[in-house]
DNA sequence: TGTATGACCCTGA
DNA sequence: CTCAGGGCCATAC
């Protein structure tokens, strides 16, 4: 599979996080048919094209932490935009509960073909 | 070919 | 809860 084609199924599955959940970086390279290759979600965000304006502060790590060093600036910025939607966040993790629920993955699956 | 480096993941202690 | 260690996949040199 081509770079380009990868990003283009990473970026599609990021865009179609509801608001006020989230998804790990894991569960994204598997929904975009990436297997385990979730290093390569943030690869993918890092080069996603500003126009695009993908919910990327929607993608957290496994345990729930945002993935950027505490303290950062773009660690604030995800972590502001989360709080701004409701999202609960204490000391960089967030809640249990605002994972992407099973009828919004089933949404999800089928935006997708 | 070989090694190092990530917006990562998982398990066991 | 934290930490270490090994696993994983693509890229860059």
């Amino acid at each position: 599979m081509k770079p380009e084609e990868r990003n283009r199924r990473i970026w599609q599955v990021v865009g179609e996080i509801p608001e006020g959940q989230v998804m790990s970086y894991g569960e994204v390279a598997r929904r975009a048919g990436l297997g385990r290759a979730a290093r390569l979600v943030g690869k993918a965000l890092q080069a996603a094209p500003k126009a695009l304006a993908l919910p990327w502060h929607r993608v957290l790590r496994a345990d729930g932490s945002i993935a950027f060093p505490a303290g950062s600036r773009a660690h604030r910025e995800q972590s502001r935009r989360l709080r701004q939607e409701g999202v609960r966040i204490e000391s960089g993790k967030v809640r249990e509960s605002v994972h992407v629920d099973k009828a919004s993955m089933d949404k999800l699956l089928w935006s997708m073909e």
